[in-house]
DNA sequence: GTCATTTATCATGC
DNA sequence: GCATGATAAATGAC
């Protein structure tokens, strides 16, 4: 039995799955109302962590690569910028 | 010889790859990431087991062995005990939040 | 020394 | 075929 969990948690780990449509959206909310300095602390990540259901290494894992390919082609990520810009602003006036 | 048969394309048998350049211009490059041969894992592995910490003695040694700098064998076991603390993280996560299974 | 990062690379999803 | 999450070198703060 040990060896059978053991042996799941090994592929697990090494498997990789999407995150689903909600906790991206939680994640991008989070990063493109940070733009100036998308880099949630401890405690945020933590709460982040929460609400999309995933592990704080997984939290870490998104916004460094959501950073790094951000930051390597702006121009890509113009339209989903402005969604979540448009998302916020709405959120703001209610 | 070993370099022939994995490739060690890092660090090889050139040390000098990038010039320290004492003194001044050269906005000093970041050395490029260079992902470590199965062999170099290996040794370095095989050391790791022993001790976590390794010692100046013998990071020299194994620098020499591996055609790696003493500054990429202590970053390589800086990074590996961050690893195995990570490791420790995840196990301790998965096996006890979940009944799962 | 640890540790959050940056960057490139790897592995997979679709 | 790239998008995406995870991991492996490399840097820097402390």
């Amino acid at each position: 039995a040990v060896m059978i969990l053991r042996s799941r948690f090994l592929d697990a780990r090494r498997k990789r799955r999407n995150f689903n449509k909600q906790a991206t959206e939680i994640l991008n909310e989070y990063f493109y109302s940070h733009l100036s300095n998308p880099y949630p602390s401890e405690e945020a990540k933590e709460e982040l962590a929460k609400k999309c259901g995933i592990t704080v290494s997984q939290v870490s894992n998104w916004f460094g690569n959501k950073r790094i390919r951000y930051k390597k082609n702006i121009g890509k990520f113009q339209e989903e910028a402005n969604i979540y810009a448009a998302k916020t602003a709405v959120t703001a006036t209610n | 010889f070993d370099r022939f048969f994995d490739n060690a394309y890092c660090g090889g048998g050139d040390p000098p790859a990038e010039p320290p350049c004492p003194g001044k211009d050269a906005p000093r490059t970041r050395k490029k990431r260079c992902p470590y041969s199965k062999f170099q894992i290996r040794e370095l592995e095989r050391e790791f087991f022993f001790n976590v910490y390794i010692n100046k003695e013998k990071r020299l040694q194994l620098s020499r062995m591996l055609n790696l700098t003493d500054r990429q064998v202590k970053i390589w076991f800086q990074n590996r005990r961050m690893k195995e603390k990570k490791l420790s993280r995840d196990r301790l996560q998965y096996f006890s939040g979940n009944p799962l299974l």
